[in-house]
DNA sequence: GACATGACCGCAC
DNA sequence: AGTGCGGCCATGT
């Protein structure tokens, strides 16, 4: 199995309401030390797949989007429906 | 093949 | 709370 399915089918597991960050996805993927990796492999993932994620954060606890981006919103919106709370809440000020 | 880039991470200051 | 640095490595130029 190629290393970015192993990504998509730990990311694939994350619960409702919880979240987990780039490393720890690669990390449980048997990847550590290659957080790198799961950004790509998320932004590789089929639509299809419906992969949350969304609930992919920073280690910090922020969203890895920059400012003004519409993905930003977008993951952040996910996770205020799930009840999760979100460090950078300023993009919901606005 | 060298070099830059990126939805990253942890540590040091 | 920022910023910088070294580590990581797939991709694109």
């Amino acid at each position: 199995m190629k290393d970015i399915q192993k990504i998509w089918q730990v990311a694939a597991l994350i619960p409702v309401g919880k979240v987990a960050s780039y490393g720890q996805v690669a990390d449980l993927a048997g990847l550590p030390g290659r957080a790198r990796f799961t950004s790509k492999a998320l932004t590789a993932a089929p639509k299809s797949m419906q992969l949350p994620w969304f609930r992919i954060l920073r280690s910090s606890g922020h969203i890895a989007f920059p400012k003004s981006s519409d993905f930003r919103i977008q993951q952040y919106n996910h996770l205020i429906e799930e009840g999760i709370l979100v460090k950078n809440m300023r993009v919901h000020m606005l």
